[in-house]
DNA sequence: CATGAATGAGCTTTCATTCAT
DNA sequence: AATGAATGAAAGCTCATTCAT
């Protein structure tokens, strides 16, 4: 019955971020009441019990899928940015490059249609996720936009809280999108196309008109 | 109990109606496989087998309960923009004035997080949220849009299809913010002045500066 | 795959107190934790579902089983008691005739072994037998022996407390016996000779001798 | 290092003695069914598989548990009761204070208990109890109260078979008691005292008065 | 029409047991 | 001899669904 002859070489260490992985892909396919721990135990190669040895629950396995898809996901965006000063306009250029591949990339776009729809069940990871992710997403984006508000880019007038939102709100309707619409209506969209028409229509508005 | 006499009456039609707002109700506040069908028969003051007397299953009751949310809220906007002509600027602001009623709604706002959250379970209704809700929504986004550039309010090289989703893409952001992380997570979302500041700089953004 | 064709009358009210007599003989069989809540539905003539419907679980049903066979236990006694006064020898044989019965009757006889045998996993039954059915028949023994010590049929220097024990540890042992070693082992023992014979011994051992 | 040298060495032959001790006192503490293996294993320093060296599966551990708690625990009455030659008071006495030994020590005390708890899933032990243990002991009462019949101690009477269980019955009530309900519910009992009452009240119960 | 007792498939979770190392 | 990662059968429990009344 075991599917892979080299069953026991790729051990202990090897075997908590295999199933982390398998379970991502089934939760995003899924939704996490529908995911069986069953199926998330064979695509990841071992069997039901497995799971248990590294999770405590449903839920725990949930918590860790989220965490471990987050981190290279944030770090990155944040050290991009970090290593390419520049000025805001670029800078925004910058965030929205880096985001793009992230949105793109299937198993880890899903994360945010996991949140949301689980938001009901595990509040704690809302939470988590509010803390972790978009509040660091916040920070630099706000910095991004009062450095452009300091150097005379940007508008003085807009609410910085309300122009990040404003910044992030279309790269998450790319990731639902993606995940909601694209699969199960097959109605396609072009993400790259469509966030550098988000970033020249955002920049002009918030560009800064005085100087005219 | 001679006061409502109309109670007694109403009982045949009105009985689906209110059980299905019932469901809205309960699937706002728990999601679709959290929602017991007894809780949501409780509160429509019906027993759970009644539930089955007008719809075939949970599924059935959750389609029915996403058309009839959205048939008030697809109408009322698409009316009152019918009936109020005016400049695309002045259009604009009034589709966003519509909706920020629409959005800060508890139980129609809770809709888009449910179609989005049960995409994965039922494609069907994706499909037809797409079509009835979305597709209404653009089509009418994009005559705004399109007039602006015909009557040189708006810049001519931005895509339509792109512009309507970024004129959306805040008000999800909102209606998901107000329905995911304020309840699990107390982090407050102001929507009226988000949504005016939203309008202010997207109407900049499309402004056509060419005739300076 | 009804069994009976008389599914629908014996309702709501005869139900719980089926399945509880049911849960009583497989508890008596097995103990608790080797008892399948499918067996006892079975046994009941209902179906797994049907237990829940009037148990919350697992240890609700065995609290009710306990609580169920020990009312007409206790109230069995003590009423007999009760209604036949008389000498204190004469009393300490009608208390111990009235236990006979109990004891040798199947189902009731299983709970001190039951109780005694999960004491580890549920020491609220332990409390609960303790205070309901320990306490009342000790209030009871040690009355009829106090009565007995006043009367001067019985000595002054025996702590009422252990002549209860004493009175009663002969009871224990038979019903211990006869659920556990005359089922595993075929090894019978009569129990109405052998607290014939107790009744006499201990009524010698506590008499007052100094009236000599 | 130097210190333990004799510890190095008595691990192939001390290996299962250890096991089966660290079982006692889970066994002891939990019951049967709710004890891991695994707690087991780690009380006794091992590794789950280790049990599986000594012993087939936990049925077979727990019948050795048995076994090995009770070979101290009969040879020991067996042993003082022959060595210590006396009247048959004298000698009921004897058994009783070495009896009241064996009760007070926690792990072994709690052998009847699982005896008497698991008789249902193991009828095998339950007969080697009552043929090692019960049998055994029995012979032993049963010839101290012949010689006391015999040389007259004793009312002739008194079926010698009802008078050892009625001898016993407060010992395995102490035991019980000891196990069940004082860690479950707190309330004391203290053997010595009681015991001693016991046999103060038997002795006199069987005391022969037609020599009055 | 309406009820709600009854059902049973299906899930999560536990843990004795196995076996490659 | 010893390990402990892996297994998978088995059981408790939930709840959408049915149907006799």
């Amino acid at each position: 019955m075991a599917r892979k002859p080299s069953h026991w070489k790729r051990r202990k260490d090897a075997r908590p971020t295999e199933i982390v992985a398998a379970a991502l892909d089934v939760f995003a396919e899924r939704g996490f009441s529908a995911t069986r721990l069953e199926e998330v135990a064979e695509r990841a190669g071992v069997s039901k019990g497995t799971v248990y040895l590294y999770f405590a629950n449903k839920e725990d396995l949930f918590k860790a899928v989220v965490r471990q898809a987050l981190v290279p996901t944030i770090a990155k965006v944040e050290t991009h940015i970090r290593e390419h000063p520049a000025s805001a306009r670029e800078q925004l250029a910058e965030v929205f490059a880096s985001m793009v591949g992230t949105i793109a990339t299937p198993p880890a776009a899903a994360i945010p249609k996991l949140v949301i729809a689980e938001s009901w069940n595990f509040p704690d990871i809302a939470k988590f996720y509010l803390k972790e992710v978009i509040a660091r997403g916040f920070r630099l984006m706000a910095g991004v936009i009062e450095r452009g508000k300091a150097s005379g880019e940007f508008r003085t007038d807009v609410n910085v809280d309300h122009a990040v939102r404003l910044a992030i709100a279309p790269v998450l309707l790319t990731a639902l999108w993606k995940t909601s619409f694209e699969p199960a209506v097959g109605a396609r969209l072009d993400a790259e196309p469509f966030l550098k028409t988000h970033l020249d229509v955002l920049i002009n508005g918030l560009a800064n008109k005085t100087s005219r």
